[in-house]
DNA sequence: CTGAAAGCGCTTACAG
DNA sequence: CTGAAAGCGCTTACAG
């Protein structure tokens, strides 16, 4: 299909060898040129449309510019579309491109993110799992064995050999509780779901400690089982409608059924604070068809409408700066710097946004 | 940094020679090994950790797997998001990567997207432009030239030689007015951006082909001038807080100082049909503001909150099912079918969805 | 300043 | 069934 010229067809057209054509291209600042060579050499490689061959490049360890990032699945979510935006933004000034990798066994034996950093199809990888997940045990051994460039996002700082980025969950609690409280609130409950990982444990954490000086506010906690309340994907998921909310099931049944009663004595100065996002817009129907009005505020703005402005505070993700974060992080391993960092961002209380 | 087992490591090892174990690992079918010596080599692989090394494999005139995908800017939004996901699940399960390209010059004389291709760290392209941009003049004469296996979505059919995935507009603008009839409507409006182009050419012939039978409806078209009443982008957009849209400004005012107005006889029945998804909601704020309701329609479901379920209808962008299609296409180029196929998808009408 | 040569890791006709 | 050898396109010490 594609056979273009190469440095050998150059030198033929000049009148020289490919050690020489090669030095006029790659710069090389340890070999001098006439400049008449030099300009000879430039205008035959513009005229044949030469342009180098990326494999031969790397073959002689040539970084590939191109840096890995590995999602599992959903690119649809603005969880991950926002970070990948970011880090794209960040590493495209570096001139690297990005590459999607993901987590089965792809070619190799090794996971798809580590495989093809080993094969030097790319020369770092930036990680973002879902639900708390890093990468598998045997990926990590790799990965120290190696040396391999690697940056975690928001898996929950456990003392890693890399760099992470993680978000802090924790004083999201806080702040919400604590604006709720500013707000008047004398009563509060905390909805969450009850899966019990390290961002759920931090949230309620940082609730608890703006509640701590607050004697006289009443905290009651209820849980979502998330094996059985799920919010549902309908089949059109993956059938090009985009992801759909089955709102009127799972967790909507058990927030008319077990939220909304213990939500009887609440005033309305008092607050509802969601952990997840999506359980928030649900609450405030539910609310609104019962003539009631609280305040209510989610932990996460992932599928808090903008059309909910006002109604709904949120404390939002930074996934544009996080994934800029990232990319700088592993900017610094690409240089040579073996030092893990970890950064930590905040969540900002505010408006829900009108995400396109 | 990594330096890893070489085939040579794992004859010497095994006591082969190098070509012995690369006929092993490739199953080339041309030539037959004993039983024995296979076992040993494969143990061998295993144990060191063998890892081929793609760019040898590539400069072998090896395909590298891996898939362009040209986006220009905009990962974050769900119209980009949803191709992406789409093109990703269909090329993902016959062993492809996606590598993300952007139209600039990046290493090379030729836009990113093509000097990735020329330089062999991808084996095709497929090419998402917005605002109907296809590639350079520059660069399709290179495709052609080259037969570099391209893909083109959404641009309108101009008889390229390569493959397109078209949106059917014409019949959503058709679709559309079609129903606002059945629901009984005598007047019309129909708001789109002045912008020329060949989408807002298809969606306005649909609307006009409707009503070409009904000479007892009326229509009327307003256009917003998109050199001055876009939805704005706040300076946030690029700090990490997702694109956000200034209703207040813009359009918005252009709707509440012109539309609205023209909206005073308006009976119940009577619709307004908007081109673009984002103009809807305004409109349906605006008009439950004036105590007014009306048929709404857009014909395209971009930034339509799924709140607005049964206020508004839409033309859903089949997005995922484009990228399915568009992997489908490049796939049949790259197993060698030079012909050049377009695939025109239909864009349902129906409810907004609730996008993560 | 320029050229001849080796080598990166793999594959594949070809000869045994 | 196995091995020796050439070559993909480039880079880079090294000798002139």
């Amino acid at each position: 299909m594609r056979s273009g010229p190469t440095i050998k067809d150059i030198a033929r057209a000049v009148g020289v060898t490919p050690a020489t054509v090669s030095y006029v291209l790659s710069q090389n600042p340890r070999q001098s040129i006439s400049a008449q060579t030099r300009q000879k050499v430039l205008e035959a490689a513009r005229e044949l449309g030469y342009v180098p061959n990326g494999a031969a490049k790397v073959l002689r360890n040539a970084p590939s510019y191109c840096v890995g990032v590995a999602i599992e699945k959903e690119l649809m979510l603005s969880r991950f579309s926002m970070v990948l935006q970011g880090i794209r933004d960040r590493l495209e000034g570096e001139g690297y491109n990005l590459m999607l990798c993901s987590f089965g066994q792809r070619h190799g034996i090794y996971p798809d993110y580590i495989n093809n950093t080993l094969e030097r199809r790319i020369d770092g990888v930036i990680f973002m799992g879902k639900d708390n997940t890093g990468p598998t045990p045997e990926a990590e051994e790799l990965i120290a064995r190696y040396h391999l460039p690697f940056v975690l996002y928001d898996c929950g700082y456990t003392g890693r050999p890399y760099s992470t980025v993680e978000l802090d969950y924790e004083q999201a609690g806080f702040d919400m509780a604590d604006s709720m409280l500013a707000g008047g609130a004398r009563r509060l409950l905390y909805l969450r779901p009850d899966a019990d990982n390290y961002q759920e444990q931090q949230r309620e954490a940082g609730v608890r400690r703006a509640l701590a000086a607050r004697p006289d506010v009443t905290l009651q906690v209820m849980c979502t089982d998330t094996t059985r309340d799920m919010v549902r994907y309908t089949p059109q998921d993956r059938l090009g409608l985009g992801i759909e909310l089955k709102a009127d099931e799972g967790v909507a049944r058990f927030l008319a059924g077990q939220v909304i009663p213990a939500l009887a004595e609440f005033a309305p100065h008092d607050g509802v604070i969601t952990s997840w996002g999506v359980y928030a817009p649900l609450l405030y129907s539910l609310l609104a068809q019962a003539g009631k009005s609280l305040q209510i505020g989610a932990l996460s703005d992932m599928l808090v409408s903008g059309m909910l402005q006002g109604r709904i505070k949120v404390c939002r993700m930074p996934g544009y700066q996080a994934g800029v974060e990232c990319a700088r992080l592993l900017l610094a391993r690409l240089a040579g710097d073996e030092t893990p960092q970890t950064r930590t961002l905040p969540m900002p209380l505010g408006n829900p946004a009108m995400y396109f």
